[in-house]
DNA sequence: ATTTTTCCTACTAAGTTAATGGGAAAGATA
DNA sequence: TATCTTTCCCATTAACTTAGTAGGAAAAAT
């Protein structure tokens, strides 16, 4: 129904990672438990298993089975960007009819629409490819981000 | 899949609206066949009826029933801009699990979640609502925008 | 009347999303 | 070794969305 939509799991995803980044500031080799994590966030636990595995998979996330295990991050916060988590969770950012915005072709007065839709993905880079989960952790997002939430509006529906 | 996707009803929409623009710039009264515009641009027919009937409705198009009817622009093609027609056929820009970004709720080291969906809203709005069909039509878009497509990288799919 | 064209409702197949369930594997402790 | 804990992995499912298709009613022109 949306154009743009965050999934349930790149959301919850995200929030999973945040605790593990606050766990992470107190001592980086520090294990979480699924199952504290999933009730600080309010997560469904066997979903979750499941993005945590995804997220081991990519690289972001290392854990550990048996009693004392858990997960943490595998990486510093401030090198984990929110594409990163958004692409191993839901995979590429942008597409147009289910293909990559610059494989779609375009006939007639069409012909420069491919361009928008490039325009749109590389906006959509702009702002997951520069926030790290230590920026949101910080309430510290760079500043042409914090420039989009000044603008007049931003945090309002749009009547029409 | 996909965090943003522009669908087959949006792509086809715009398809089409970029035909009545022709047809428009050449006579602002001029109808035109879905028939037509559907061979143009290769769009199943009985979608794009549905597709134009939304639109009209939206007050984005007019339509003229019977022989000799069809379809036109029922505004200036400057003063349509593609968050119209996305919101138009597809609803809101963006939500968050189904939700509008501003109505989630975090806890704990998600506290500032949300300002990063609503930026993420208002980068999709700073594009969409700045291009306007003429623009498109005109191979002319915003300063802003081509900014957007000059970025190294901006027409390159990311290798990770 | 007849033809043309849009308008409207209903239906459908395939795919996606947001889960759930069961159990295997690995690690810790006694 | 036995037991407990926790992650890992596979299969299944209900609800929803997407991308159409089908059939015919309504309106306009000739």
């Amino acid at each position: 129904m949306q154009t743009v939509h965050i999934s349930a799991k790149a959301d919850y995803g995200m929030r999973a990672l945040l605790e593990l980044t606050a766990a992470y500031q107190d001592n980086p080799k520090q294990l979480v438990k699924g199952d504290v994590i999933s009730k600080a966030q309010d997560i469904p636990v066997k979903f979750l298993e499941g993005i945590l595995r995804q997220l081991r998979q990519s690289g972001i996330v290392a854990s550990q089975r048996g009693a004392e295990g858990g997960y943490r991050l595998d990486r510093s916060p401030a090198e984990v960007s929110i594409a990163d988590v958004v692409r191993a969770l839901d995979g590429p950012l942008a597409a147009v009819r289910g293909q990559r915005p610059e494989d779609v072709a375009y006939a007639g007065p069409s012909e420069h629409l491919k361009e928008v839709w490039i325009a749109v993905r590389a906006a959509m880079r702009d702002v997951l490819e520069h926030i790290t989960l230590a920026d949101v952790a910080a309430n510290n997002l760079p500043a042409p981000v914090t420039a989009l939430l000044d603008e007049p509006g931003a945090w309002q529906r749009r009547n029409s």
